[in-house]
DNA sequence: ATGGCACATGCAACCAGTTGCAGGAGCGAA
DNA sequence: TTCGCTCCTGCAACTGGTTGCATGTGCCAT
């Protein structure tokens, strides 16, 4: 799997530890499609190496997010969602009294980006938002 | 206090119930002046009146939460946090490194609400946005 | 190859926020 | 005013996520 040597390279060039757990958590998040929560890849690892321990999985997330390797997104009440970086970028529309979700074209937000960049050299992550509200359903019946 | 008055006929109009605890919780949350922890109102609160308890002090923030009278938002990695909305509208910036807060000026955002809404008719709660990213300073010593 | 330091892990305790439930109170109807 | 339906509250148990600490292990220097 030479898709996981690279990522296992800049890990390692970024001055972390390169250990099976955080090898079987990435390949976990890597092989997902879509997202995935974090007790989802608690399970999945547990299945080969049933001592994970849930503050691991958290730990690796947590370096992973900072090196946007993954990008973490709340979506509606729920848990916290991971996914992989490098997919075609999108957001998320998500209705408060339905839970309906919309996928939403990066276009929309890319203008935002570049804004705060220029006028605050504030450089946003703006790879996976979640923006809250009421779908035209929702806003008719109420 | 006739600015509490309106607020408790909205309330009553939309079919939910006055009770003193949420009175006091209102109160605590107009009064304040910008963001509040739910535990800072609970603990404000429960100096006057020392059974309110963590859940309903949520389940209130939940109502006024739908009834758009107060914001919430999640600022860095601590709680959430919860402003009364009539104030002018504005967002922030917040460095995943060092945790700085900046604050961003609603005409950022206002293109996007209207957009939204015109292509999917949903109707977004820009309201009160936290993005997340690296600010100036922390870009240039990475 | 091996020794040692610093970082990572697993465990347990903890904190923020949510939920189910039984009893209590707001408010509209009579 | 009183009644009664329904919603609200407080309690307790629970879930998701975080943190402190002792032990273990990756990886660099020798």
């Amino acid at each position: 799997m030479s898709c996981e040597q690279a990522t296992a390279q800049a890990l390692r060039e970024s001055g972390h530890r390169l250990t099976p757990q955080r090898l079987m958590i990435l390949s976990a998040i890597r092989h997902a499609d879509g997202h995935m929560t974090a007790s989802e890849i608690l399970e999945h690892v547990r299945e080969s190496y049933p001592y994970l321990d849930t503050s691991t999985v958290y730990r690796t997330l947590a370096v992973l997010k900072r090196m946007r390797l993954v990008s973490e997104t709340r979506m509606g009440a729920g848990e916290y969602r991971y996914e992989w970086i490098d997919h075609v970028r999108h957001h998320h529309l998500i209705c408060r009294i339905c839970d309906r979700v919309i996928v939403l074209d990066h276009k929309y937000l890319e203008d935002l980006g570049t804004e705060v960049l220029d006028d605050y050299g504030f450089n946003a992550d703006i790879d996976h938002i979640a923006l809250f509200g009421l779908c035209h359903e929702c806003q008719t019946e109420h």
